[in-house]
DNA sequence: GCCGTTTTCGGCCCGACTGTTTTCAGTCG
């Protein structure tokens, strides 16, 4: 059987602390396996090969129980402790402490005490007023179970919306309000700021409380309401919902850092903070020398109290920044500013809305050095094929385009379908005459991971293929990865000379930030690339750029940083 | 269950809110 995924095993690891937690055990040994999932899924290699090696407790947070019970995941496809658990607490329990304000405490009560196993008899026990006869439940929590199951809330996974999404919102949001007070500071913090994948809501901080007030007026806004002094929660036409906090210039520092997070970069850096006698909070930090807090206007400061670098809001997951800041080895993250050109654009020749020459020029007029070309190739399908013949001419179009437009070096190129056997749908003499060849899959996304790895690899060797383009297929929220061992492809590039580029789609944003950590660190240069299918969808390049800066890498990571010359001279055609 | 420039055992981040209680446990972010 294959090594289960880094998710997988991150799974079980979730679910086998919701079970221990139901269980009674205490919270810090739930938390241990919580950590221990996330450290597991973050992980930038195979977490199941390093424990068939012994060396899984090099990782942070896993001991030699958690070893034990990876490695009998991995060995027999069952945690003992899980199988044996889930036999005393049925799924239905677990959907219950899914509602607001059902924890894994109250929800273990109403099964001991009430024989309540699932949100159905949840919704009897409490049309039939029983919920009321348990010490420490009342009428009010009936009215509310009600209506939380009414909502739908038990079987609604938690829905979160992608990035782009998020933001066009949010900073439109955030301009709304400074617009009211341009003196005012307005910043969107939360996961937005991190840039993370996908946001559950926006989080606002301003340091003007009157603004608060002046929300409900604002055109994005369908509802907003005070929720206290100093905040607000508003839900937009769109549906997302806002929190606002508004704070003392002073205390801004202080509250950004607050709800910017992560909760894991919070709560660790609070952890270190009292080993030397400080307490971080949203209000200040508390010195336990002097009993006396001290307020920062600016997050820099904080760390700066802290004995640490400013930490960029990208690296604040937990995955080793606080190590590496302490250290000294913070990266010196790759800017938007540091791209010179883009590998991987479409025209009318395939399935894009804008000529070559119109690409060219949007390209140029964002300040870039060179712009690749690259149409899908002959089996794309979708009428969207270039024959052969076709892209012949295309090399002529693309060499008069570039003479036409100036200032820009243009690329003839391809985005080249990779078969399943590996195979590329054009002969090698036409490759040979293309500048820049990049490589993907678009079919047979259900092959196992065996076939598809060894697909990948066989392209990946290919002499004339310099990049592998969105290898893993995933559509953020709607589609998953397809099964490819990873670590290998990337052992194979980094052998073959082969790049791998980071797509910037908003959607795709692929390879993953933990990918490409793992790929870097591999030796595999990164190219990041729009995908773009119109002038406009050159804007997207910023999602790839921070997906990078999410995966630590440098502008020396990134090949697309190098002026074409230079990059060129690294390609394996040049060796 | 993990971990150590105070510790190999005894700790393990911070604060608000809620509903139910007369002082707080549980839940949430």
């Amino acid at each position: 059987m294959a090594n289960p995924s880094n998710g997988v095993i991150a799974d079980a690891l979730d679910e086998l602390g919701d079970l221990y937690e139901l269980d009674g055990a205490v919270i810090h040994r739930v938390l241990a396996y919580r950590n221990a999932a996330k450290v597991v899924r973050d992980a930038p290699t195979s977490v199941a090969a390093l424990a068939l090696e012994g060396r899984v407790t090099e990782l942070a947070g896993i001991g030699a129980t958690l070893e034990e019970k990876i490695r009998a995941l991995i060995e027999t496809g069952e945690i003992p402790a899980a199988v044996r658990l889930r036999e005393r607490f049925p799924p239905g329990l677990l959907a219950i402490t899914a509602l607001p304000g059902l924890g894994p405490k109250r929800a273990r009560r109403l099964f001991d005490e009430l024989a309540i196993d699932s949100p159905q008899a949840l919704r009897e026990a409490a049309q039939a007023h029983r919920l009321r006869t348990l010490r420490g439940f009342g009428a009010k929590f009936e009215e509310s179970v009600l209506a939380a199951l009414d909502a739908g809330a038990a079987e609604r996974a938690s829905h979160r919306v992608v990035l782009d999404r998020a933001l066009a919102v949010g900073d439109a949001l955030c301009e709304a309000l400074a617009s009211l007070d341009p003196s005012a500071r307005v910043v969107l913090a939360g996961s937005a700021r991190r840039r993370a994948e996908s946001v559950k809501d926006l989080d606002i901080v301003l340091d003007n409380p009157a603004l608060l007030d002046q929300l409900a007026g604002l055109e994005l806004i369908e509802s907003a309401s005070r929720t206290s002094e100093s905040a607000a929660r508003a839900r937009t036409h769109n549906g997302m919902l806002v929190e606002l906090r508004a704070v003392e210039p002073e205390r801004f520092g202080n509250l950004l850092q607050h709800l910017t997070g992560s909760a894991a970069h919070n709560a660790a850096l609070r952890e270190r903070a009292v080993r030397a006698g400080l307490h971080i909070s949203e209000y200040g930090l508390l010195d336990d020398a002097t009993g006396a807090s001290t307020f920062c206007s600016q997050e820099a400061e904080l760390y700066e109290l802290l004995g640490l670098p400013y930490i960029e809001p990208e690296l604040r997951e937990n995955r080793g920044e606080l190590e590496a800041a302490l250290a000294g080895t913070l990266p010196a993250l790759v800017a938007l500013g540091d791209i010179r050109g883009d590998l991987h654009c479409h025209t009318t020749a395939s399935d894009g809305r804008a000529s070559i020459e119109e690409m060219a020029r949007a390209a140029r007029e964002r300040g870039y050095e060179y712009l690749a070309i690259t149409d899908h190739s002959a089996t794309h399908g979708f009428g969207d094929d270039v024959s052969p013949e076709q892209l012949l001419r295309a090399i002529e179009l693309v060499r008069a385009a570039e003479q036409q437009v100036g200032g820009i070096r243009l690329l003839a190129g391809s985005e080249v379908n990779i078969l399943p056997d590996g195979s590329l749908d054009y002969d090698d003499e036409l490759l040979a005459q293309l500048d820049w060849v990049i490589a993907s899959v678009h079919t047979s996304f259900g092959l196992d991971a065996a076939a598809m790895t060894e697909r990948v690899i066989t392209a990946a060797r290919h002499p004339h293929v310099d990049a592998l383009g969105h290898l893993s297929g995933r559509l953020i929220e709607r589609r998953e990865p397809y099964a490819i061992d990873t670590d290998a492809v990337f052992a194979a590039c980094a052998q073959a000379g082969t790049l791998i580029e980071i797509n910037a789609s908003p959607d795709r944003r692929d390879l993953s930030e933990v990918h490409a950590r793992a790929a870097a660190a591999a030796g595999v240069a990164i190219v990041i690339n729009s995908d773009a299918h119109s002038p406009g969808g050159f804007d997207v390049l910023r999602y790839g750029v921070w997906t990078a800066r999410r995966a630590w890498l440098r502008a020396a990571d990134v090949a697309n940083t190098l002026p074409w010359p230079e990059l060129e001279a690294k390609l394996k055609r040049s060796r």
